[in-house]
DNA sequence: AGTGAAAAGGATTTAGC
DNA sequence: GCTAAATCCTTTTCACT
């Protein structure tokens, strides 16, 4: 899908904040209320734009405690399949594949360290996890929290990319 | 502060949802709009919903490349000095101190990886890093859609943490 | 193809209760 | 927390470039 300059522009703002108006949005990218939503249907169309969230304190609903979670799987383990074992969890709030040591990384979030514990557990007694190397979060410095300078709201290749 | 469970609910519906109307949410749990608006001020100003913010693809913006950097720091570095470092990295989508060998986990989002290089190199001339572990992302199996089924959407204590 | 203007239908927000 | 009313926003249609 192709997006153009003023589409970054109003992804950026809808990032910084979902719950603007079109008009808003257009006084800052100089466009009319009805063209910001055609695009913006549009982008979401594309997938571009996932959906629209709160950004909510974990800690004001409770859910204090945080892991990240390296798997370390049996040979013959698809991202799929992986995929499909952390959806199942509702503690889980991220999950990737990655290089190095372990296969994947998993980002879980609970209520407390026992429930953190039992998440764990039924984790690994997925049939494909061989071990798992826990890393407790103790505390969170920075957390997508999308300040308009973030990833989507600067040029599609910041800087430039020349090496060195 | 303070929060029931009709906020719980109101709290899940817009991390499903960030662009429901009030009355939509209100239907949903069974209040008037004003009344709704009222408790999401409420929640706003109490810190417990952070923001509103639109779910972007990273990959349509052009921000392929991920990693989670391991951050090993000299002795007497506090958690304030990694954050603050942290924050001055665009490419710094989430940063934690942790338990385990290392002090710190940096999650990285960039263009390409010529891009990731350069952040990382930049990351790594903080001068209390001593050195880094880097685990590229190679797919993104969840990342943080919450499906109101997540941890906001369920009670604070899902289940019960009772010991087995 | 994409934009702006206008009108109809809703949503938000301020009251009063 | 609800209802009601005024204001503002959204969304569609249509004409223009």
């Amino acid at each position: 899908m192709q997006i153009d300059a003023v589409d970054q522009r109003i992804i950026a703002s809808l990032a910084a904040d979902a719950r603007a108006t079109y008009a808003d949005i257009g006084a800052q990218v100089s466009l009319s209320a009805p063209a910001v939503k055609r695009r913006v249907d549009r982008l979401r169309a594309g997938g571009v734009i996932k959906g629209f969230t709160a950004v909510i304190d974990p800690a004001a609903v409770g859910w204090t405690t945080e892991a990240f979670v390296e798997l370390f799987c049996t040979g013959r383990t698809t991202p799929a399949q992986i995929g499909a074992a952390a959806r199942r969890h509702p503690e889980v709030v991220g999950a990737y594949t990655i290089s190095g040591e372990a296969d994947a990384l998993v980002h879980l979030r609970a209520a407390d360290m026992a429930h953190l514990e039992q998440a764990l557990e039924r984790l690994r007694a997925e049939r494909f996890v061989t071990s798992t190397r826990s890393m407790i979060v103790l505390s969170r410095l920075v957390d997508g929290v999308p300040s308009a300078a973030g990833p989507a709201g600067t040029p599609a290749k910041p800087a430039a990319t020349r090496s060195r």
